[in-house]
DNA sequence: ATAATAAACGTCATTTAAACGTTTGTTATT
DNA sequence: AATAACAAACGTTTAAATGACGTTTATTAT
């Protein structure tokens, strides 16, 4: 009845992983590359997300989790929905379909966009089957279809979410230092916080458990460590209810 | 090659309006009963949201922006697309799926959701013809489908956002009292605010604009009216960083 | 022992927030 | 035309948070 477009529907993972010592926010992206028949002609020479169709038996979530192990082997991470791209011309780039089985250009893809939050530490990148590799969100490398975009709009949310949820400990590691929490705060949105202001705040909030334990092997005054406990953060109600317009 | 379920691609429509008078956040519903053949049986009698399914040629904006305008002609407002609802069984109830032309059990529905911001007073409810009518969100009739969910996560986006952004006034009049903002912040996000410290806060904001007019018709002492310019809001270089965890 | 350096602590002035009390302008009532 | 009623509008006081700095401390490398 309606016509002969195919829909297609998958799921795309932005898998942003922040590495505490570069202090860089980085996204993992597999590389795409693809000549002629004839060798004469590259045809795709750029990087991507990793995504994958969205089985029939199978919810939205439950894909990008699969996706997400598929990639890392990691199952346990932060995970946000974000954003739905569906644009009928998103994927009409010829060069770009050919890497999709069957291709034609009556097919439109809708792909529901996933980010999720780790450490860049956390995945095995020697030993990775797709030849993932990590860049930095500031410097992305040329990407395929309409990734670019998707990293963008999935970093704008993490910046605002950043501002009034305790997430950026999903970037960090169990024990931290409160250096490495400014350093985080800094280098994802883009701003310079006094250090003596940042420490005093941040060590009078209960939820930021103090450690007996101080770095080793360095090579100047070891910091303390701390963690967070998000059993006392979400005890205390957050959701302080702060207009803050 | 994969099989015989046939994806369906649609948008629904929280559609959210507050009336100033009642202070109460409404969602526009329509109706939806059904009688079996032989009128022995009601098939169906709930609301739902109002959808429809994303043609070939559109993009999703347009989509929800096409399903507002047939339902209350307005074409202008606040819009956001704040999730997508897909599992594999979210319209497998026999009872809905009569509603959908050619229903099948082999049929999924993605669904990409918005919601829109205005004014209940803008919507002429009286000549709709889909005899939509507003229910607060804080009693919701029976709903169909997963539209009930559908709605509270919408109304949970929608308080985060009235948190961060000055969104409240997409809600309002052009011209309002400060006392109508602090009863749509308590309201929606179910708090009591001290008038005397709300009032203060607000009137100085620089984007809140004094005019030289004041409430008529009340039996009381007339309250001033302001107005709200997105334009100084946005030249402030609003997103002031303040991390607020 | 000492230099170098990041971690950690301290101070003060200013701003913002919380919790109240008081005055004012309007309409309705006498 | 006085006054009661009442929400609007303004004011005060105290406590807490923030911003902008200066100083001390613990460690490693020399």
């Amino acid at each position: 009845m309606e016509s002969k477009v195919i829909l297609n529907l998958s799921v795309d993972c932005v898998v942003f992983g922040y590495d505490t010592n570069t202090k860089s926010l980085n996204a993992l992206l597999i590389k795409r590359y693809l000549e002629s028949e004839d060798k004469s002609e590259i045809l795709v020479d750029d990087h991507v997300l990793t995504g994958y169709h969205v089985y029939e038996d199978e919810t939205l979530d439950n894909a990008a989790t699969r996706v997400l192990k598929e990639l890392t082997g990691l199952t346990q991470q932060y995970k946000k929905q974000f954003k739905a791209f569906g644009d009928p011309d998103r994927l009409t780039n010829a060069k770009d379909l050919l890497w999709i089985e069957n291709a034609k250009f009556d097919i439109r893809t809708v792909t529901i966009a996933y980010y999720f939050l780790l450490k860049t530490e956390d995945v095995d990148i020697e030993n990775n089957k797709y030849d993932a590799k990590w860049f930095p969100v500031k410097d992305l490398p040329e990407l395929g279809f309409d990734h670019r975009q998707i990293i963008n709009e999935a970093y704008g949310d993490l910046k605002i979410k950043c501002l009034v949820e305790p997430i950026i400990f999903e970037l960090l590691p169990d024990k931290f230092t409160i250096n490495e929490v400014q350093d985080a705060y800094q280098s994802i949105l883009g701003i310079e916080i006094d250090n003596r202001n940042f420490r005093r705040k941040l060590i009078n909030k209960k939820y930021i458990i103090p450690l007996d334990e101080k770095q080793f092997g360095v090579s100047k005054k070891p910091a303390k460590l701390y963690m967070f406990s998000k059993d006392v953060y979400e005890k205390m109600f957050q959701k302080n209810y702060l207009i803050n317009i």
